[in-house]
RNA sequence: GGGCGAAUACCAGAGUGGCCAAAUGGGGCAGACUGUAAAUCUGCUGUCUUACGACUUCGGUGGUUCGAAUCCAUCUUCGCCCA
């Protein structure tokens, strides 16, 4: 049975070295699992991996959309159940390696099926949401799908408004399309967490934000500046910088920020891992991962 | 030596007699999450308690008052001004 090596855990833990390394010991191309590496034109911002390392082992979805392409977890699910049984031609391994909580759980668990909403629909519910507010999105979302009005997140209007999307798109309730099932996948899964103790996680996000100063981050946010609308551009670096960029901030303060965000996200990331119990943890490196996976197969 | 001003929780900073364990922001901590997810949203942040609630706080001490972070006296520290 062919197997997928899932390497995961907060922002800079230092998934990318290690992914790399446990690829080369196992022949095998990466799969990037990161919402953000996708766009070609920020690889500083997105700590993408550089082409040195990308010449080392095949990444896939690294750099591959313009900043303005759509693109989603979903999305995302597919690209790679298409991808995969390529790769497993050439080696009985994949490493998918990435911080994207949402496209790994699609990818390993599967997502439900939901129509894509259309540009239509999508602005035609925002313009509502932002014409007439959260509450009657709410009573909107409460006649179109009263079970999902009772679950969903009353506070938080994207998870509010996608519900009403839905429903319009697909002409039937939110509720019914969501089958509480996870997907079987023809292939094994075996889940690596990468973590260190807080503090040290923290002093790196630190230095790595400053490390990126210095490869031009700055030089790249004013570049993408004119675009900061899009969607790929809500991103931590880069609305910080944005803020500098507006005179909202000064400089020490957007850099802070930057590092609090990452630190933040990093944290979010942990919260999440922590509910998935199939994941085993290993600090970096660890040379113990590879055995750890050998030993994993030879089990079963 | 004299005059004025300030002292509030981890930090900044409101509050100027009861509605104050004390606004707000920052920072910290915890959590939610099935199609924009590096997004979006939530809770906690004096002590004890699951909670109800109880207790101790607003530089120190003493007072006024039914009641004080808030008023008075005094002391300490800091800042500014005059010598």
């Amino acid at each position: 049975m062919n197997t997928l090596v899932v390497i995961t855990g907060p922002t800079g833990v230092g998934k990318t070295d290690t992914a790399i390394s446990i690829a080369q010991a196992l022949s095998a191309e990466i799969i990037s699992a990161d919402s953000r590496q996708l766009y070609h034109e920020i690889p500083v911002c997105t700590a993408a991996p550089t082409a040195e390392q990308q010449a080392l082992i095949p990444h896939h979805f690294v750099g591959t959309l313009n900043l303005d392409e759509y693109y989603s977890a979903a999305q995302f699910e597919s690209d790679v159940m298409q991808l995969l049984p390529r790769l497993f031609e050439r080696s009985p391994y994949a490493v998918m390696c990435g911080g994207s909580m949402l496209y790994i759980d699609a990818v390993c668990n599967g997502i439900d099926d939901i129509p894509t909403i259309s540009d239509e629909i999508r602005n035609q519910v925002y313009a509502e949401y932002e014409e007439h507010g959260l509450y009657y999105m709410l009573d909107r979302l409460k006649a179109l799908d009263p079970e999902h009005y009772e679950v969903v997140d009353k506070k938080n209007y994207k998870r509010v408004v996608h519900a009403v999307e839905i429903c319009l798109q697909a002409g039937q309730t939110y509720t019914s399309l969501r089958t509480n099932k996870s997907k079987e996948r023809p292939f094994r899964i075996i889940k690596i967490g990468l973590n260190l103790p807080r503090e040290q996680l923290f002093d790196r996000i630190n230095r790595r934000v400053d490390a990126m100063v210095e490869s031009g981050l700055l030089e790249e946010a004013r570049r993408v500046y004119p675009l900061r609308h899009l969607n790929s551009l809500n991103t931590v670096g880069f609305k910080e910088l944005f803020n500098y960029f507006d005179g909202t901030w000064d400089y020490d303060t957007a850099i802070a920020r930057i590092q609090k965000n990452t630190r933040v996200y990093a944290k979010k990331q942990l919260t999440w891992y922590a509910k998935d119990e199939s994941m085993q943890w290993f600090a970096p490196g660890d040379p113990q991962i590879l055995e750890y996976i050998k030993q994993t197969i030879q089990q079963e």
